[in-house]
DNA sequence: GTTCTAGAAC
DNA sequence: GTTCTAGAAC
């Protein structure tokens, strides 16, 4: 409509909202925030907004959703929104690895040039802010803190230009932000900043330095005497204050009381290939020495909290560590924990160093913790202790009791390369010592809840690595969980991303890439309804096992020609098989046709072997074998499962009925149907999900799981007639 | 398959 | 206030 307007004024009006839009559309910028919870992003962003003569838009997906915590997508949304309205943006959410900024890099153009600030403070500080504040915004406060921050900077991947970032500023302290915060409060509408990389002092140090100077006093027995540092520690350092001080990372140039426990309590072979894979905590019992806290109560928190998370930290295990075999608190947790009947190839006492455990005990743990006293003020342990602790400690001073911080060791580091320890996890307890900082004047209540805390952080965060090892080691199975010495196994091919190694080599097998399925339609499944399903990535680990189970040799207990056998990764029991075939195409029941029959009387008789195997080892289980109607996992697969049901894994209804409706086909049952109608009848019906939960032997029903476990750990009921027809039920000769 | 968490149920 | 479930996200 204004095409024919010809007066100059006009003229120049139509020229001008173009000219001015290309301004606009110049002096936007999106500024990706990346930092741990804590860090101080929306600190940043505030004080930059207060000062800048910028129009900015902060997109925080803490407060996204009308206050609470929102999605990627929305921030995604609204950071759009804002670049339409021509403003800059900070994207305020934690962004610590690459493939959680992509997207948003996504939203830059030549227009918009996307910076990122990394606040890359000490994860001492981040966690002690995240852990005191109140009313955070994204709600995350609290003891859970230190646990999510820590996992968190352990994913960290720090921002590159190749991303596509056209700046990246890095902050390593307080003084660094305050510059940052100067930079880009001053920006005006049309500046623009250099493009570059800024601040970062040793692009791929993932560990702050002062935990890497302080590391590396853990020097070889043979040189540590030489080293004027270590010598000064030990002999400054009260010997009964050991456990507590940071001389579990001293050197300790003695021999004495380096055995291997020789009490009852069984320690699985150390040193042999099968236990070096075995993701290992090493502790010391916390806050018992220096801390003064009471034995008695202490064991027992040790012993609730090692049975509260043997069941999370999959296969790997825990192992308190003393110095001496006398030790009172080793000896009662040791009493306990037989009382208790806590699986002793999980969780057993050791006598040693915690620092030579693999060079003098011959018993290899890949993470150890280390009783922190960052408190430790300068009497407490020399001059060096002083400044080892301070330098750890960082700027913020301290952690706070009960909470743990997990450090990953640089390959370079002693413990790394000697003792194959591949993470240090600091943890502080509470004190009961007057003569220590803090001390909670007798306290126990106090006490003992900090204490549960500071053990919950711990093997929280040893969770949290042996689910990262485990991930890993889905993801490329060649790359093994073990650690050791790590260094000799892994170190060149995370930096080369090559495989060459013989043992390697021999697992490659065909040209097929893992984790890419060859056919496209083999990952879609037809349900009963005539629906198509697509099976999620998490669903085919079962399908890759059966096709290269060499591959996943450590998780597998038997390989033939036909079929793959494993415990069950989740047990919904106390044992729990899967025997799964190994032929392509039979993804599942509704695939099977009376030419798999002798597969299917192979896979259970398979199952039966296993039971009665380990039947013969516990004569109360009692097994049933049999196949879900609608499995979640690609790839057919017989359930061996014993009926105690006894397991933390059996959670919710979905999983109890699972195995106790019709949704559980019995293998005997599906053969027979298909020798007769020449394929099996399933009952694949989601309302099977939702009925009311019922005792496997005597029938009655209950409200809830809880209740229902607890009454099935009761119930002495014989199983129902059905049941113990036909074999369906595998139990031990009376 | 699990994890996380809001809100229902108690 | 605490326990438990169910649904979304992964």
């Amino acid at each position: 409509m204004d095409s024919e307007m010809t007066t100059k004024d006009e003229e120049m009006e139509e020229a001008a909202p173009q000219k001015a839009e290309e301004e606009k559309k110049k002096k936007s910028k999106i500024v990706m925030l990346v930092g741990a919870p804590g860090s101080g992003k929306s600190t940043f962003s505030e004080d930059v907004m207060k000062t800048s003569s910028r129009s900015w838009v902060r997109v925080c997906q803490d407060t996204i959703a009308n206050g609470k915590t929102g999605t990627k997508a929305q921030c995604l949304k609204k950071a759009t929104d804002a670049l339409n309205d021509w403003k800059s943006v900070f994207i305020d959410r934690c962004n610590l690895d690459r493939e959680q900024r992509s997207e948003f890099l996504k939203l830059g153009s030549p227009h918009v040039d996307v910076h990122a600030v990394v606040l890359d403070l000490p994860a001492r500080l981040c966690i002690s802010r995240s852990v005191k504040r109140t009313g955070h915004e994204g709600n995350l406060q609290g003891g859970k803190a230190a646990a999510v921050v820590n996992r968190m900077l352990q994913k960290k991947e720090l921002p590159k230009l190749n991303e596509g970032f056209s700046r990246i500023t890095f902050c390593l302290n307080e003084k660094d932000v305050e510059e940052a915060v100067k930079t880009y409060g001053a920006l005006g509408p049309l500046d623009t900043l250099p493009s570059g990389s800024f601040g970062q002092k040793n692009p791929d140090a993932k560990v702050q330095l002062g935990i890497m100077k302080f590391m590396k006093k853990v020097k070889p027995p043979n040189n540590s005497s030489k080293d004027p540092v270590s010598k000064q520690e030990s002999k400054e350092t009260n010997p009964s204050s050991k456990e507590q001080d940071v001389v579990a990372f001293s050197a300790q140039n003695t021999d004495k009381n380096i055995k291997a426990d020789g009490n009852s309590r069984e320690r699985p072979a150390a040193g042999s290939a099968m236990t070096n894979d075995i993701p290992t905590l090493a502790f010391p019992s916390i806050s018992t020495a220096d801390f003064q806290f009471n034995h008695k109560k202490a064991s027992d928190i040790i012993i609730e909290k090692v049975e509260e998370f043997l069941d999370k930290i999959g296969n790997g295990r825990l192992v308190l560590v003393d110095l001496t075999s006398g030790s009172r608190i080793l000896n009662l947790v040791k009493v306990k924990a037989e009382q208790k009947n806590i699986d002793s190839s999980k969780f057993f006492t050791f006598v040693g160093d915690i620092t030579q455990l693999y060079t003098k005990g011959g018993l290899h743990c890949n993470v150890i913790a280390n009783a922190a006293n960052w408190r430790l003020k300068p009497r407490g342990g020399g001059p060096a202790l002083e400044i080892a602790t301070k330098e750890a400690a960082g700027d913020a001073g301290c952690i706070e009791p009960g909470s743990a911080l997990t450090v990953p060791l640089p390959s370079t580091s002693q413990l790394h390369k000697r003792e194959g320890v591949t993470h240090v996890i600091h943890v502080l307890g509470p004190n009961m010592n007057p003569q220590r900082p803090d001390c909670l004047n007798n306290d126990y209540d106090k006490g003992c809840k900090i204490l549960r805390e500071a053990y919950s952080s711990l093997f929280e965060g040893f969770t949290s690595i042996v689910r990262t090892l485990t991930k890993e080691f889905n993801k490329d199975p060649s790359k093994s969980v073990s650690t050791v010495p790590s260094s000799l196994i892994d170190q060149r091919s995370k930096r080369e991303g090559v495989f060459e190694s013989d043992s390697n080599k021999k697992y490659k097998g065909p040209k097929v890439e893992v984790g890419v399925e060859k056919k496209s339609e083999s990952t879609e499944r037809f349900t009963g309804d005539g629906t198509i399903k697509t099976w999620g990535s998490w669903a085919q680990s079962l399908h890759r096992m059966a096709m290269d189970p060499e591959k996943y040799n450590k998780d597998v207990l038997e390989i033939s020609d036909d079929v793959v056998v494993l415990n069950d990764l989740y047990p919904k029991a106390q044992k729990h098989l899967l025997v799964v075939a190994r032929k392509d195409g039979l993804d599942r029941l509704t695939d099977v046709r009376v030419e798999h029959l002798p597969l299917l009387r192979a896979m259970q008789n398979v199952g039966v072997k296993w039971a009665m195997k380990l039947i013969s080892d516990e004569p109360s289980l009692v097994f049933r074998l049999g196949y879900h109607s609608d499995p979640s996992m690609r790839q057919l697969h017989l359930h061996v499962v014993s009926q105690d049901f006894n397991s933390t894994h059996l959670k919710n209804k979905k999983h109890w009925n699972t195995f106790n409706t019709a949704f559980f086909l019995d293998s005997v049952d599906v053969m027979e149907e298909i020798e007769k109608c020449g394929k099996a009848k399933l009952n694949d019906n989601e309302s099977l999900m939702s009925v009311e939960l019922r005792c496997n032997k005597c029938r009655s029903a209950h409200p809830n799981i809880p209740r229902l476990k607890s009454h099935i750990s009761r119930c002495r009921a014989p199983f129902p007639s059905d049941l113990l027809q036909n074999g369906r039920l595998v139990l031990a000769p009376n």
